[in-house]
RNA sequence: GGAGCGUUCGACUAAGGGUUAGGUCACCUCCCUUUCACGGAGGUAAUACGGGUUCGAAUCCCGUACGCUCUACCA
């Protein structure tokens, strides 16, 4: 790289941060970081109408949980400010008034009215070379009806003219030479008649001026590329221009078509990377955090999605994926999401976490379902028993709530058909025999003592297990029996004996 | 309709002219485990189609089909 390299994500604060955003995230910073670059976070918020309260602290916030902090963004501060569009207004002004006067774009005093009639009668209405001089413009009408027009402050947008005949050709470093013939594009609008720019025109404004070298976005972007290309050209000179990367898109799991919130809805999984609530509609739309997702997992997980280092390794930590990434080995197809795999990589991220860690990490989840933990080295020791069966952090909840306070429900149906009075029997002389134990006996010695009690009574100690496990948890799930006994100790065994003994005899 | 992009097991992908087309998730079987997992060993399963080029094509070329994205004073 001739000049160190600046990368750019620049979102519009609209709502939720979804997967697809968080993935051109993590491209740009993993490229960016490779390389010793700068990663800068831009606010496109130019469309009022569309502006979201909070939503710019909510990608701020999950850039941060994701551990992707932007060295450069509205709140980071930096030497290419500011960092909101709406804060740039004028800068785009002159620039739009640059082009006029080159004779790249013009004014268009078209009402949107005008347009919708127009594009009622004509089917497949471009604002393009076809139907420009049938508007009302300042290519249309005459030099002094447009000084006129614009004495009287008349509504108006600037457009780009895009020229006749020309063929822009760029290459993505994705997908290598692409090549547009520009007759078929539009003269798209680049200030709108409220003063903003369209991201046309602010794309490459602020790229050239933030000094971005490499300019990464989704693929949708791809049919408006030419536009932007012309736009570099006229302005700034095609030898500044960043490389283009278009990145594939995130797709349904099944069918087709681009990931969206009402999929995760319908499936029943997260979209947006934190749980984001929409401040007037109030809907909270669950993110993976919340689900119980560990930040490098849910990175992990993107990265593979569209990218490979190619060998077969799957596991990466942020560092590795740094010195590993490489643009060209970015995939050019969608990739659909699985939520399984996702899942999976999960899996792995916690049986990779400390248990320390965990504990810490999983103390707001437990808080939330209202369990007590008195001593933080008795839910280390818990979370090494069950960490091996939980593929989210929510699971904990499930897999351990009974080590911290006795089920609520007994699943008595699943012990009753094979219940028995020898099997009573047992159980009374077992809770009575564990009164007799002192101390805190470990699982081995527990188990010992079980099975010696079992052959007296001439029962299989596998008859008694099971019994044994939906008593002390309330049902057929956790580890081992006598690891939860030593684990609990003694009382509280004895308890839930004692308490599952009389649902039985209830029955 | 137009333009652009894409297409390897159900999913994510490897293989860049020569492999029995490999790995992972999911699924199935077995082992371990007197629960559920974890772990271990196996299994099912793919180059969209048709033409070229070549001794040889998943790979290069052409066409077809299918899919997707865009086609707003939204990004």
């Amino acid at each position: 790289m001739d000049s160190k390299v600046r990368v750019r994500f620049a979102p519009s604060p609209t709502g939720g941060l979804h997967l697809g955003g968080v993935r051109t995230v993590l491209f740009n910073y993993l490229f960016a970081k490779h390389h010793g670059g700068e990663f800068i976070l831009r606010i496109e918020d130019t469309d009022q109408t569309r502006f979201v309260a909070g939503a710019e602290q909510y990608i701020l916030d999950t850039l941060n949980w994701c551990g992707l902090t932007p060295d450069e963004s509205p709140l980071h501060g930096g030497a290419y400010g500011p960092y909101r569009q709406s804060e740039r207004k004028a800068i785009y002004t002159q620039y739009a008034q640059t082009l006029i006067e080159k004779g790249f774009a013009y004014y268009a005093f078209d009402t949107p009215e005008d347009l919708e009639e127009k594009r009622k009668q004509v089917p497949n209405f471009q604002y393009s070379r076809a139907h420009r001089m049938e508007m009302k413009n300042s290519i249309s009408l005459a030099e002094n009806e447009v000084s006129e027009l614009l004495k009287k402050n008349t509504p108006h947008v600037i457009r780009i003219k895009i020229p006749d005949e020309e063929e822009v050709v760029f290459t993505d470093i994705i997908r290598g030479e692409v090549r547009f013939d520009v007759s078929t594009v539009d003269d798209k609008v680049l200030l709108k008649a409220d003063g903003m720019p369209t991201y046309h025109l602010a794309v490459v404004v602020d790229d050239y001026l933030m000094k971005i070298t490499h300019a990464f976005r989704g693929e949708e972007w791809l049919p408006s590329a030419p536009v932007h290309i012309l736009l570099w050209k006229y302005l700034f000179g095609l030898d500044k221009m960043p490389k283009w990367a278009h990145l594939p898109l995130i797709l349904k799991p099944e069918g087709s078509g681009k990931l969206s919130k009402r999929d995760g809805e319908r499936l029943g999984f997260p979209v947006f990377a934190m749980d984001w609530s929409d401040p007037i509609t109030k809907e909270t739309t669950v993110g993976f955090k919340e689900k119980g997702f560990l930040p490098e997992a849910f990175i992990n997980f993107l990265a593979m999605l569209g990218w490979n280092d190619g060998t077969d390794k799957e596991i990466f930590t942020i560092e590795e994926l740094i010195a590993a990434f490489d643009l060209e080995r970015v995939h050019k197809g969608g990739a659909k999401f699985d939520y399984e795999k996702a899942k999976w990589f999960n899996q792995e991220w916690i049986k990779k976490t400390d248990n320390k860690i965990l504990a810490e990490l999983l103390q707001p989840f437990f808080d939330q379902a209202n369990i007590e933990i008195h001593e933080r080295s008795y839910l280390i020791k818990v979370i090494g028993l069950v960490k091996d069966r939980c593929h989210l952090l929510t699971d904990f909840i499930t897999q351990s709530s009974f080590f911290f306070a006795a089920p609520k429900s007994i699943d008595t149906a699943a012990i009753l058909p094979k219940w028995e009075e020898k099997k009573q029997a047992f159980f009374t002389a077992l809770s009575n025999s564990l009164k007799e134990m002192k101390g805190k006996p470990l699982a081995a010695e527990l188990e010992t003592h079980f099975k010696t009690l079992a052959a007296t009574h001439e029962i299989k100690p596998g008859d008694l297990l099971l019994p044994l496990r939906i008593m002390l948890v309330g049902g057929k799930f956790g580890p081992g029996v006598f690891d939860i006994i030593e684990s609990i100790e003694l009382p509280d065994t004895i308890a839930r004996i004692v308490h599952s003994l009389q649902l039985l005899s209830e029955k």
